[in-house]
Formats: structure tokens, C-alpha cells, sequence
RNA sequence: UGGGCUAUGGUGUAAUGGUAGCACAAGACAUUUUGGUCGUCUUAGUCCUGGUUCGAACCCGGGUAGCCCAACCA
């Protein structure tokens, strides 16, 4: 009996219709309250941020009621299936926090499916058909027609049984014969018209190696490889719905099969235990949900994939793809990615999901994991003329300041690390302005600002003769290369002094002899329209163009700008890769896997609120 | 007269015949050694139309709009 252990907390927030449909079936005593999911990625590219809500679902209902999640990959298209998607897969999703409790192949079912078919094929349930495809496809009649029936529908059991194994002798050429499923060529759902069970490749199986040479298709292996393995609730996308009726209706002749067939099996056989079972389990169900879509974002693995081969990205794992490493890569943790599944929820309502939601839930939850370091982007010299040059001076900076105990108050205790501060700063060029205006809050003559964790420092008014500043030097183009201030000694971080109230803000900053030069990689979305998968497709069918030629138009140009110019702290030269950064005042960064102490590199994840920005422009 | 599914503030989602709530976004205020975080407030919604009912976002009819289905892919 499976355990039903929700917390009050969690039942107080309302279940998805998914998860009340299984709470009602566990209570029903549906399959013995058992309940079992399974997640079928087919091993033929990376998972990306739609398969991590379905891995939420599949892996998340099974946690929360006390079932059982497998993982099963789907391999039944030896055409387009590796070995070397199998660990990528794994890697994700114990990487999002999860755990199957196995993993399957529906390759392992390959005898099982083919002894179903035969017996469907005594059964008068199939027949093998030796027309072309195109002439099966003409035939196949449209949404509004019926179609009409092969030719070779009535063709004698016996017949169709001796052509169906010679469909895996290897002898028969691809597309010459298929075995398709005798239901209604009339019916208005287009997947009951004599659908397609099994098709000649005479390729060889990653996994099977030549054993075979037909292998069974997607609709006749998915639910019977469910049924064998005791799933009870097969979760997937509302694309499936239509497939729905045909799952249930090969479900139900392999148990017709099972009950025939399953007394005379060898014990222990997966049919031996289907028949064992068939008063216990009545089979799986299926249930759908709508997948994930995100404006600005493509997600189909097919283009994901030109993508990659194009050399639009660097790769799968590229910050900028929406693929579960790339994310990682862009510096997500795996709670922010489940946040942001949790919060746009699960319906049957084909939703657009804004990409901000996503970037707020990555906000909050790298607002109490991020390490705060100081980092310069774009560097203006600061020069304090009455520091004492030569001196160093430790300064306390916290790492994390929401790190805070039961009173609300921040801990201090490992979580601090030191700053250098010396006579000579870097600043951030945005930080200073010659005529900023009163609302200007940051440096300029005669404002007064906080350095965090520093002093208070001030920029003269003073005016040489010919009306220029002096606490401003320029280059001969005009441009301001350094600027001069004063710092009031008695204001040291942490000391009385540094509660005097200021009018300017607390600017970062680091010390040039102290800094390391580092290289920041910034992202912006790679599309310029909000549904990338339309706008090619149009693009597509206005200018008869395919491919990369029909997405060039819809790239964003300025998706990854790398900034080589910037520098950080001492500190983030220790930290390991993939630590969660933020950089103060700017936003959230990531350690790049490439990066080393010699070349660091770090990827902005997503930048911080800024209201300030938003309210100038 | 193909079939299936769907429709709640700008976006996403809850309310399962009985007070339309939450999050994000937007705007305002306050606080601040991050123009961040935290806090307070404001704006804004049941696609249309009939019916059933004491009572409808929810049930029924009719519209309208969107998505999915004609791979020897999954």
C-alpha cells in the first residue's frame, strides 16, 4: 500500500489536477494503491527546460505519494538515438535533485513486443502491408476524409505471420512491407487508421546490436512497454491526448494476450507476470498536461540542434540555450528551475510563459544562495589624494547578508572574507558623472558617496580657470580616465564614524593593485521575437527557405557580449566552477567550467532589480 | 456539419454550485553600507450569448478565438 505522506503545508496548497487524480486513485485502492510513473526521454539530444517540468512532474508526483519513478528511454528509432545522450540525461537529472528507481530501456521489451505482435497478427488484429508509403499515405484520407482500405487488409493471419518475420530476416529492403494494426481506415481520429506497428530498418540497434531489423513504432511500444513494467499513471503532453485512445487499446489486448498467452509462459517472464497480475493491475493510464513554451526561447530539440551545428552556440551546454546544462552553465541553480516549474503550475490551458517569471524565480533563490563579490565591468581610475599611499587595509566584507539567524539578524561567522583597500580603486564608469543631476546619486563634483565596506569619500567642486573640474582628468578626446576624491578617515566600515548618514549611495569598487583581470560573458535572449517557433515557421513557408536560413532573421545579434575588460576581487580567484556569484550592485554571475586562476571567466546568469535604470530611461 | 482539447487582471495560476485569491510584471511610498533584499499601498480579471439554479468562473445549449491530429519520428 503506498504511503500517502504529504505535509500539512503541502496540502494546504492546492494539488494539480494530476496529482488529485492520483491521490483519488490511491485512496480508490486503484492497482493496489500502488503507484508507479516512469519518465521516457528519447536518448536523441539533451533535455532541455520542457523535459525539466515534465522530470517535475513524473519524478515529483511519485516523491510526494510515495510511488516510484522509472527512468525509461524511449529507443525504439535506432536512426536517431546514441549511447551518448543516455549519460547527459542521467547527469540532468540527478542534477535537478531527483532519482528514478530504475532505469529502463523500451529496447528491453523488443521480444516481448514482437510475441504481441504475433499473436495480434493471429488475432486478425494486424496484417502486413506491402504498399509504398506514399501510396499508404494517400490512402491514409485527411482530418475531414475518411481513407480507404488496404489492399492487402484481409489477407490470410498465416500469411501476413510468415511476412512479418521475414520483415526481420534482414532480406526485406526498408519500406517495403509494414505491419499495421487492422482498426477503422473511417474513424475521425486519424491514429485509429490502421496505424503503423512495425517497419523494416535493417540497422542496427545501439543497444540489441542485429537482432533485429523491424522495429516496433512509438504508438505500439509506449503504453505495452508502461503495462510491462506496472506503471499505473503515465504521465506526458497534451500533445498525446489523441494518441490516448490507441494506448488504451493496445493496453487492453495485451492484457487479452496476457490472460491467453501468460499461463503457458516460462515463471518469471514478463508475460508469466502480467498474467500473475491481471486480477491486481489493470494497466496504466494516460494523462496529460501542456507542456512548457517561453517567449524569446526555442525549444524543439531539432532546432536546438541546428543551433548547435551552425555554430550559432557553442554547444548544447551554451548559457544561451534552454537546455538543462545550458541553464546550469548559466549559473541556475536546480531549486530556481523547479521554483519556476512550481510557479507556472501544471493545466491543460496552452500557456506562454513570460521569460521574467523565470528570471524573478532564479532572483529569489540566488538572493539567499549567491556569494557577494566586488567586481568592476567597465573600470574608471579613483585616486584618494589624502590616503596614505602604500598602506593596505583589511576590510570586512559579508558574503551573504541574508544568511541571517532566528532574530533576523545577519551571521557573521564564516560568512565574511577580506577586501583590500588601497589608495588607488577602480570604480564602475557608470558610478561617476560629470553633470549627473540632483537625482544622481552616485559620484561626481561635490557628491559624497559610501565605498561599501570602505570609507566615505568625496569629489571636489572645485573649478580650474578654464571651468573644468579638478577632481576630473581627461584625455585628449575628452574622455574622463581618472578621477580624484578625498576620504573622511574617521568613516572606516565598521566604525562610529560610519553611521553618519549620507546623501549619495554605496558605490562597489576594488583595488587596482589588488584586482585580477577577469573576462565577463553577458547574455541576452537569443531571439528578437517573442514566439521564435512561428516566425520562422512563416519565414519558412513566405520564403521557401529552411533551416538556419529561416532563423537567421529572428537571432539576436548582441545575445553574448564579452566584456575583457573587467575586474574582480582576489577572493573569486579560490572559488570552485558553477559557484553562484552575485556581483554587487549588478546582478548574478556564474564561475565558467572553462574558467581557471589564470583566465578567469564568468557568465552572467541574470541581473539584479533595477529601478533606477528604468526610471531614467 | 472532420475529430480532439482549451478560454479567469498584461503574464501564469487558484477558487471543483456559495466572499474571484496568489505570484510575476507595472506604478507609488517607506527602509537601506547593494537604486538589491525586506515592508506597505495602488492599478487591473471570469471570451461573447442564452439557459438551469435561491445562487454559475464552475453545469447545459449556441457562438467566437486559439492549440493539436493527415512521420515507415517520439
Amino acid at each position: 500500500m503506498a504511503e500517502i505522506n504529504i505535509t500539512e503545508q503541502e496540502e494546504k496548497k492546492s494539488l494539480n489536477f494530476i496529482e488529485q487524480r492520483v491521490k483519488t486513485d490511491l485512496a480508490e485502492g486503484k492497482n493496489g494503491s500502488r503507484l508507479q510513473t516512469r519518465f521516457p526521454p528519447e536518448p536523441n539530444g539533451y533535455l532541455h527546460i520542457g523535459h525539466a517540468k515534465a522530470i517535475a512532474m513524473d519524478f515529483g508526483v511519485a516523491q510526494k505519494f510515495g510511488g516510484v519513478c522509472n527512468l525509461r528511454m524511449d529507443d525504439t528509432n535506432p536512426q536517431k538515438e546514441d549511447t551518448e545522450y543516455v549519460e547527459a540525461i542521467e547527469r540532468d537529472i540527478k542534477w535537478l535533485g531527483f532519482q528514478w528507481g530504475k532505469v529502463c530501456y523500451a529496447s528491453d521489451y523488443f521480444q516481448d513486443l514482437w510475441d504481441f505482435a504475433e499473436w495480434c497478427i493471429l488475432q486478425g488484429h494486424a496484417y502486413v502491408d506491402e504498399q509504398s508509403s506514399e501510396e499508404i499515405a494517400a490512402q491514409k484520407g485527411t482530418p475531414t476524409e475518411p481513407g480507404t482500405n488496404s489492399p492487402f487488409r484481409e489477407r490470410p493471419a498465416e500469411e501476413s505471420l510468415k511476412l512479418f518475420r521475414e520483415m526481420n530476416s534482414g532480406n526485406v529492403e526498408p519500406g517495403k512491407m509494414i505491419l499495421r494494426a487492422k482498426i477503422d481506415m473511417a474513424n475521425p481520429n486519424m491514429h485509429f487508421r490502421d496505424p503503423i506497428m512495425y517497419r523494416v530498418l535493417n540497422m542496427e540497434h545501439w543497444r540489441t546490436g542485429n537482432k533485429w531489423n523491424a522495429y516496433p513504432m512509438y504508438d505500439f511500444t509506449h503504453g505495452q512497454s508502461d503495462y510491462l513494467e506496472g506503471v499505473t499513471h503515465s504521465i506526458c503532453t497534451l500533445e498525446f491526448v489523441e494518441h490516448r485512445p490507441l494506448y488504451d487499446l493496445f493496453v487492453n489486448w495485451m492484457r487479452e494476450w496476457a490472460s491467453d498467452c501468460g499461463g503457458k509462459a516460462e515463471s518469471g517472464s514478463r508475460l508469466s507476470n502480467l498474467y500473475s497480475q491481471l486480477s491486481t493491475y489493470q494497466g496504466p493510464r494516460q494523462f496529460e498536461f501542456n507542456k512548457l513554451n517561453l517567449n524569446y526561447t526555442l525549444m524543439s530539440k531539432r532546432n536546438l540542434l541546428i543551433l548547435t551545428k551552425e555554430g550559432v552556440v557553442n554547444g548544447w551546454d551554451d548559457p544561451r540555450m534552454p537546455t538543462i546544462c545550458g541553464i546550469r552553465r548559466r549559473g541556475y541553480s536546480p531549486q530556481a528551475i523547479l521554483n519556476f516549474i512550481d510557479k507556472i503550475g501544471y493545466t491543460t490551458f496552452d500557456a506562454l510563459n513570460d521569460i521574467k517569471l523565470m528570471e524573478a524565480a532564479c532572483r529569489e533563490d540566488l538572493n539567499t544562495r549567491a556569494i557577494r563579490v566586488s567586481a568592476v565591468v567597465n573600470p574608471l581610475k579613483l585616486v584618494i589624494d589624502n590616503y596614505p599611499e602604500g598602506l593596505v587595509e583589511e576590510m570586512t566584507a559579508i558574503n551573504n547578508p541574508e544568511l541571517r539567524d532566528a532574530d533576523g539578524n545577519t551571521i557573521t561567522e564564516n560568512n565574511t572574507h577580506i577586501i583590500h583597500f588601497t589608495r588607488e580603486l577602480y570604480i564602475e564608469q557608470e558610478d561617476f558623472m560629470e553633470d549627473g543631476g540632483k537625482k544622481f546619486m552616485r559620484l561626481g563634483p561635490g557628491k559624497e558617496v559610501r565605498l561599501k565596506n570602505g570609507y566615505i569619500i568625496a569629489c571636489s567642486d572645485e573649478q580650474d580657470e578654464h571651468g573644468n573640474f579638478k577632481c576630473i582628468e581627461k584625455d585628449i578626446e575628452g574622455n574622463i580616465v581618472c578621477v580624484h576624491a578625498t576620504y573622511d578617515p574617521d568613516s572606516k566600515s565598521g566604525m562610529p564614524g560610519a553611521d553618519r548618514k549620507i546623501k549619495g549611495k554605496t558605490l562597489h569598487w576594488v583595488s587596482c593593485q589588488h584586482s585580477i583581470p577577469c573576462e565577463v560573458r553577458n547574455y541576452e535572449c537569443l531571439w528578437t521575437c517573442e514566439n521564435p517557433r512561428d516566425a520562422i515557421k512563416q519565414y519558412e513557408k513566405e520564403n521557401g527557405v529552411r533551416g538556419i536560413d529561416a532563423m537567421r532573421p529572428f537571432l539576436n545579434p548582441d545575445s553574448l557580449t564579452i566584456n575583457r575588460n573587467a575586474l574582480i576581487e582576489e577572493f573569486a580567484k579560490e572559488l570552485p566552477a558553477l559557484s553562484y556569484l552575485q556581483f554587487q550592485r549588478i546582478g548574478y554571475y556564474n564561475v565558467d567550467p572553462d574558467s581557471t586562476s589564470e583566465h578567469l571567466i564568468f557568465n552572467k546568469t541574470v541581473g539584479l532589480k533595477d529601478t533606477w535604470q528604468k526610471g531614467s530611461k
